[in-house]
RNA sequence: UGGGGCGUCGCCAAGUGGUAAGGCACCGGGUUUUGAUCCCGGCAUUCGUAGGUUCGAGUCCUGCCGCCCCAGCCA
């Protein structure tokens, strides 16, 4: 696939050649993938994985993984591990450069020490209300806690006691002794370290104090001599703090930090804590169901890797909040997954058609390709009997103009094997079609006649004799409305139609496909074999994602009309 | 109304004073044993807005308007 951005060089990179040429840096470039580990990722970090990861290519630099697990109470191996697995998946890799910012916990708090011994940090015993009252609002300055000058002295006893276990979990907390009365309310005062009495997942209970994302990131990124600090919006307003921590601390290297637009989509929702709750309310089968917008969500549904970063480039990286549109990512797996799927017969919403012509009990074969472009290569056989299954959709009895599939009287193609003519149907006593009654011709085998006679339809089929009953997941958005952040809560717009299981039947060679794996349903779309729910008994195939439909446009605007 | 950002086609997004790239979507047309793919063509006299500077402004200046972020001991 074709690698090269859509777009110009964005901001960042911009910025980065502008730090090389003025030597700031000394040439070298290197990034990194902070994630917390108290979640899964999901398309949004794959925005900043590529990003990330993309720049350290370009620019013959690094790129770490570092988790950033500075808050015990919400984090769990579970989600390391998944990180872990999701990033290399989409392709990327850190070799020995995984740290956690736990790594660093000694040195932080050597440097915590020194900015007391410097005046610039002090140990506050203001309850956390008392704190935000103090703290003054956007328009108001706060004013100086009644500890802010206490002596040096007793300050690193405070600090140390705090880090012996002395006191409880919010007895008091360090804090940067920095200004009360600034515009920005992060410089006034921020929380520096904090008591929390629990378990870390890498360091157990070697701490019982904490510090905060301020003081434990860009003294990170300075450890691990990180030249390009690249966060999302919400982070500029930190990068005052960001920088005076780094110019008041002995930090063998200052980095710059540079904030772009987080990734919106529409039909979806992005945020940790909306996804998370999906997942405990149990309004998806979990992290990697289908529909959430999850790595491993779009994996097992089909997603493909090259798929995501191809979209990750086009989408381009800007400070400008933007919510892009669903057909965007679609596209990109569409022309990622056309040009590597298999294509193959499979009936999702089937129903029976007999030709009544044929002779009894024969069973013809015939040899076709998966491939779409050269159709001498890949071979497999499909048998066809009289009896089908064809797509309840191909079936019109009054058919509109330009209609080209099968309606009494018409005549299309059974791909690969024969021209059938509908005769007519048979109904059910509620008047439901239950069966589509043709002819075939016999000079027509293989889809041509010797009368070179046109025929505008082809529809796929399985023989009802030797289909396979599979379960075929269709799937809808998640949510009613495109933007479901909009609504009051967002569960009250979740859409209960956004899956359908269908009882598909697919042709023989299909057995043979192993779970994760994704192919062409030819007409139908793209479709993986489920990871989870799939047995060698009964398939399970989940639609990754349907093949642009233009008759089904020629319809709605047609409708849009009257 | 304090501070920090952002406003270029329906959705993204280039553009760094010289006369509006590209992608998606959409609309035509051609090829086609997938109404898919592929291929051709169309799609911003205008850059939130009002002034100003300039031979020349999306780019510089000023004033308005709109949207986002910040008052966690979350990240």
């Amino acid at each position: 696939m074709n690698e090269t951005p859509e777009t110009g060089i964005d901001f960042v990179r911009h910025q980065i050649t502008l730090d090389n040429s003025s030597g700031r840096f000394g040439g070298t470039v290197a990034t990194r993938f902070p994630p917390e580990p108290n979640g899964y990722l999901h398309i949004g970090h794959a925005k900043s994985i590529v990003l990330n990861f993309g720049i350290a290519q370009d620019f013959s630099g690094t790129c770490n993984l570092r988790f950033d697990d500075t808050n015990p109470t919400r984090e769990d191996v579970e989600y390391v591990d998944s990180i872990q697995q999701d990033i290399r998946w989409l392709g990327f890799g850190w070799h020995d450069r995984l740290f956690y910012a736990s790594d660093y916990f000694e040195q932080l708090y050597q440097w915590a020490l020194h900015l007391i011994e410097h005046d610039l940090a002090y140990v506050d015993e203001l309850t956390a209300d008392q704190i935000r009252e103090y703290r003054g609002t956007p328009t108001e300055p706060g004013r100086n806690s009644p500890w802010r000058d206490r002596p040096r002295q007793e300050n690193l006893e405070l600090f140390a006691r705090m880090r012996a276990g002395e006191f409880p979990d919010g007895h008091c907390i360090l804090r940067a002794k920095i200004d009360m009365a600034h515009p920005n309310i992060n410089m006034r005062d921020p929380a520096l370290y904090r008591i929390r009495h629990a378990r870390h997942h890498r360091t157990g209970d070697d701490w019982c104090i904490y510090p905060t994302y301020d003081f434990a990131h860009g003294q990170s990124d300075a450890i691990e001599g990180i030249t390009h600090s690249i966060c999302t919006l919400e982070f500029e307003n930190h990068r005052p703090l960001y920088d005076w921590l780094l110019s008041h601390l002995p930090v063998p290297h200052v980095p710059r930090q540079i904030e772009f637009a987080r990734l919106n989509l529409t039909w979806t929702v992005m945020s940790k804590r909306k996804l998370l709750r999906l997942v405990q309310e149990k309004y998806v089968e979990g992290w990697d169901d289908p529909r959430m917008p999850t790595i491993s969500g779009m994996r097992r549904r089909g997603y493909t890797a090259e798929g995501i970063r191809d979209f990750c480039r086009r989408i381009g990286v800007s400070k400008t909040n933007s919510t892009v549109d669903l057909a965007l990512l679609e596209f990109s797996q569409r022309e990622d997954l056309n040009a590597r799927s298999p294509r193959f017969m499979g009936v999702v919403d089937p129903v029976k058609l007999t030709i009544t012509n044929w002779p009894a009990g024969q069973v013809e074969w015939f040899d076709a390709s998966t491939s779409a472009e050269d159709p001498t290569v890949d071979i497999r056989r499909i048998p066809c009997t009289g009896n089908l299954w064809v797509e309840r959709e191909d079936f019109m009895e009054d058919a509109p103009r330009k209609w080209f599939r099968l309606a009494p009287g018409k005549e299309v193609r059974l791909k690969f094997a024969w021209y059938v003519t509908c005769t007519g149907v048979v109904r059910d006593a509620h008047g439901e079609i239950q069966e589509i009654l043709c002819t075939y011709d016999p000079e027509s085998r293989g889809g041509e006649t010797p009368d070179q006679r046109k025929v505008k339809g082809t529809i796929h089929w399985v023989s009802a004799d030797h289909g396979l009953p599979a379960h075929i997941r269709l799937f809808e958005p998640l949510f009613t409305r495109e933007d479901p952040d909009e609504a009051d809560d967002f569960t009250t717009v979740i859409n209960e139609h956004s899956c359908t299981v269908m009882n598909g039947y697919l042709e023989p060679a299909l057995q043979e496909l192993k779970a994760g794996e994704t192919v062409q349903f030819l007409r139908m779309g793209y479709f993986c074999r489920d990871s989870r729910l799939d047995t060698p008994e009964h398939p399970v195939f989940n639609r990754a994602v349907t093949l642009k439909d233009s008759w089904a446009r020629v319809i709605r605007n047609q409708r849009e009309n009257e």
